[in-house]
DNA sequence: GATTATATTAAACACTGTTTAATAAAAAGG
DNA sequence: CCTTTTTATTAAACAGTGTTTAATATAATC
């Protein structure tokens, strides 16, 4: 049953948005009373809470995608293949990361789960940075400092190609050149 | 009473957030029926997007001051100014360009208008780019894709540091960190 | 002063999230 | 097998939302 109302909710998200996500209209779709979703979530709040959730361990695989190129130190193709996959992924990035925003600002819980998940991306971030000549003999703190400004660099590009709906050919040429730019910041 | 709306609506949504602002609030707190906005207005998405136009205006006040430093040659403090003044107004960055993302995905209007207004702010980047040696002999779509790298690390970093609410020293300390990478970018 | 245009409202419609109390179904215990 | 207890489900109501309609009051014009 939960389940079911996890799959009609998720159908809502993406299929019309989710200022049409309406506990009714699940209810209706799997046939039962909306009074039911109450027997297995406080409150509608807890079934966007739940997607999130699902949404968050989808951007863990593609951190450990990137992470692979990055452990080859082909960072390059690690910066195209993140913009690539996250600017591909309609559920997170575009349902949750943007469309939900207001919400993550609102709930910290949420939020802090998203930065514990973020975490060992960082991490794996600061570890290539610590290699790189240009980083040798910094701080933790500037280390991490960097890592987030990379973070932020991507996060943004990721967010403006959803937003403005750069085509397939314009994308590439960002995130090629957005990671030539930001090798340069390295040396 | 046009303007008495618009003011009422502010309020609402600066202090209870862009959830809890509704028509019949609005018409509360002016003393008047509900049914007195849909004489000055077609809908409550032409209020908020009334209000989304005085903060376009803010923030084109924004670009104005880093020109200054541009135009100096002074990009490092210009980077820092547009963190530190982006990060503090409330209005636009907090309230529209982040909570009200998902109105701006799905109105295109609004979006080619806010594209519009930032448009002079990408300009003035593209023609300072053209007279850094690192892009001396590139064509002018590549400075344009530079441009726009650089805008989104501006934009991502802005929205993390909102989003994360980071206090004012750690600020400082990104938007400089972050301004010398960007240059770093430029060599 | 009569007429036209503008401003304002009460009432209704169709939605929304949520709660309550009652009922049906299933599980457990004797 | 029957009773009791727990779980699942619902109809109905509450309070809120955006919006429309038709009626009324006010102001402007002729």
């Amino acid at each position: 049953m939960r389940a079911a109302i996890l799959q009609s909710a998720r159908v809502l998200l993406t299929h019309n948005g989710i200022e049409h996500l309406s506990i009714r209209k699940v209810a209706q779709q799997i046939d039962y009373s909306p009074a039911i979703v109450y027997h297995y979530f406080n409150n509608k709040e807890e079934i966007i809470d739940a997607l999130l959730e699902e949404d968050y361990e989808k951007i863990v695989e593609v951190v450990k995608t990137t992470a692979e190129y990055y452990s080859k130190k082909d960072f390059k193709n690690g910066i195209v293949a993140y913009i690539r996959l996250v600017t591909d992924m309609g559920a997170f990035y575009k349902n949750v990361m943007i469309s939900d925003l207001p919400r993550i600002l609102q709930r910290t819980s949420v939020l802090h789960k998203g930065a514990a998940q973020e975490r060992p991306a960082l991490e794996a971030l600061c570890s290539d940075l610590r290699v790189c000549p240009a980083f040798a003999n910094q701080s933790d703190a500037d280390i991490e400092l960097a890592a987030q400004i990379i973070w932020s660099t991507l996060f943004g590009l990721a967010t403006r190609i959803i937003i403005e709906d750069v085509d397939k050919d314009q994308k590439e040429r960002l995130a090629e050149q957005a990671a030539e730019l930001i090798l340069k910041m390295f040396r």
